[in-house]
DNA sequence: CGCGGCTTTGATGTTCATCAAGTAAAGTGG
DNA sequence: CCACTTTACTTGATGAACATCAAAGCCGCG
């Protein structure tokens, strides 16, 4: 097992902040998973005995509540998928699942916090990057609950067009699980996807989502 | 100027993992500082400079948003007020002022940043509390987002029974704030709070609340 | 004493959840 | 492969929850 992925944060972290000797040791312990569609990464409840880290794929953050699945967060490739509750509880607080098929880089928990206690530097940015991705989900949370319906769906569908980096994308997430994350009624949110069609905004094929009227789709984001 | 704070978070870090000779030096750098109800403590966007923690009073973190003021949290005695973003950027990406006279403990941000480069033990404590107080914010808003208004009003005035330890309290807020809080109209959270008086749940003389039924404001809170 | 901010209540309309009913798509066992 | 079941998706109708507007009382402060 090599440490050969590009855009890996962790590698970035080890590379500016452990001496090359050293991170032999980091790459022998790590792990590559695959991990398929539906398939439990996380479970709420569950202790933390590894840190991981997201290659390829898509997964959801979420809590399971009376209501039903609360959807947290979306993690995208070179996301944490190890966050938030990591430093502060000995038990996960949320699930983690595969939404897409996935790839994922399971490290040693043990080692990740070894590593802290000995190398300061690495303790920083390591906390520093994982923050950053934390604030973002608490950040993007409070944006969302200041938006209506339409504003809720259309941030949701500008967020896959700019991840695929696509106007034209197949959604990798089903409507009701768009609802569990903008917290809304898979009715209500259906609705809104046709009425973005019906205003000629978006051409929609099941799963597959043309964005035609970008500019007014930011609008709606930025205005409901 | 002492380490004399019985409950302080800070100081128990310390002294956890610090060795007695080198916490003079952090005591020799800290600095109290007292603030009016209304003041400004941190302004989003500021640099970074110092370390906040609260010491007596209640501070709220808020973000100003194009539909005004949207309170992130509320800060009691003991919890941080840097937080968040702290280890991630450079600039606050939220403001903190104080709801009630408070008095704030100041400690240099460059400091607390080479304890953590210097002692590991010290990092992984500090990181955990904060992450700690981190998630519960978060989980909080989640909590709060899945319940509506009448059980979110409850949740609010359940919480200040709580950290004043009394089923009688003088709101420290206004009514607009915990709008602000709940992320709901100022009529309806009135008339929330009336609702709840006229079912004889609460006497209310204008910021004097007594909760009178507690267990069932509590079932609101859980059913609303 | 008068002004401005906070509070309160009522009336009205918007936004959204829920119920109902049906279509389409995808998996399952014979 | 087909009948069958399940799950996802869609639309309309209805009512509940909530925002907004309007008007008025309260209270502190210059």
């Amino acid at each position: 097992m090599k440490c050969e992925c590009e855009h890996c944060d962790i590698k970035s972290i080890f590379f500016a902040t452990i001496k090359e000797d050293e991170i032999e040791e980091y790459c022998s312990s790590r792990v590559e998973k695959e991990v398929k569609t539906g398939d439990v990464i996380i479970q709420q409840g569950q202790p933390i005995d590894d840190f991981i880290y997201l290659k390829e794929g898509l997964v959801k953050l979420y809590r399971d509540t009376p209501g039903g699945q609360q959807i947290i967060s979306l993690g995208k490739p070179f996301d944490f998928v190890s966050l938030l509750s990591v430093f502060a509880n000995d038990n996960y607080s949320y699930s983690v699942s595969a939404v897409r098929d996935c790839v994922i880089c399971v490290l040693s928990f043990k080692e990740i916090r070894q590593l802290i206690q000995e190398n300061g530097a690495f303790a920083l940015k390591l906390v520093s990057t994982m923050n950053k991705a934390s604030e973002r989900i608490l950040f993007d949370y409070l944006d969302l609950s200041q938006k209506r319906l339409n504003g809720r769906v259309a941030s949701v569908l500008l967020y896959f067009s700019e991840i695929y980096d696509d106007s034209k994308f197949d959604l990798p997430i089903t409507r009701k699980e768009i609802s569990q994350l903008v917290g809304m009624s898979i009715e209500n949110v259906i609705r809104a996807i046709s009425d973005f069609r019906k205003d000629k905004i978006l051409n929609v094929y099941g799963k597959r989502i043309e964005i035609v009227n970008k500019e007014l789709l930011q609008k709606i984001m930025e205005l409901n």
